[in-house]
DNA sequence: CGATCGAATGATAACAATTATCATTTAAAG
DNA sequence: CTTTAAATGATAATTGTTATCATTCGATCG
């Protein structure tokens, strides 16, 4: 929180409790990959709110700051996830097509094939975002039953 | 071209002349990932044009006929590519940081992280999307001189 | 062929997501 | 406290996409 603070600070922007209340619920939410609309809603269950244009205006500060990530899912709808400092690259996403359920995903393994892609097109990968689509284990396991 | 007839006779579409226009233009830009807006407004150089609704609903066809196939390159922006019958799956895209450049992926390397992610998650992966950024090949040329 | 009929089209309204505007409020520094 | 630039909220504007509906057109059948 003081880290968010100064990490305003060092570009001269202000701690408002609105950018507190966005991170805050991005926070809370960590697994949930929410929508701007999602969190302005979650927003408004809170004493006061926080104006649309506002929710959107610090999702852009935090995406700048580094704070969060933009992730699209291919359902044509935006969605936001904070960064958690226990991880070491962006994640990616495993997409259950049954029930729709969003798992993150780590993954180290892509830099063989990284090394492909530039000797076969002389393409320099310096980031990759990756989406599985498939069954989740819980849907799995209904499956059987 | 008659195979075109054909699949919309098969589901009794009819064959318009807008429908072959959109057609053929994707056809004629397969390697270029247009918006629907940019499709619209290569088609308003031909003689007559197709409306922006039609152009809407014959993308929607063409994508349930699986002739073609929506692109999402993280900028908020849907595009389109016509599928061609030399490709054996989906492919992928190498999308440059420097010029924007987007070239097409062929990959069948991602097996063994399928099966990974399996005994990992228990999620069982039927299809994958995968992007990396970096610089092309032109951009690092240009950038050696 | 020409008539028939359901499907397709175009113009435009409606809608959803996002951004811009601007008067008012507020955080931070002195 | 005051001051001042930045932030906010309400709302207008914009963009991308879908829905509506009167008109047109492709395919089938006689």
């Amino acid at each position: 929180m003081t880290d968010f603070k100064e990490k305003l600070n060092d570009q001269s922007y202000k701690l408002t409790g609105q950018r507190q209340a966005v991170l805050d619920i991005l926070t809370l939410h960590h697994e949930e990959h929410l929508s701007a609309d999602q969190i302005h809603k979650l927003l408004e269950e809170q004493k006061g709110g926080v104006g649309i244009a506002t929710v959107y205006r610090t999702l852009q500060l935090l995406e700048k700051l580094k704070l969060i990530s933009r992730i699209y899912l291919d359902d044509g709808c935006t969605r936001y996830q904070i960064h958690l400092e226990t991880e070491k690259h962006e994640h990616h996403h495993l997409i259950c097509n049954r029930c729709g359920h969003v798992e993150d995903f780590q993954d180290d393994l892509l830099d063989p094939l990284e090394q492909q892609v530039f000797e076969q097109y002389g393409f320099r990968v310096f980031d990759h975002r990756v989406k599985f689509y498939g069954i989740c284990r819980t849907c799995l396991n209904v499956q059987v039953n």
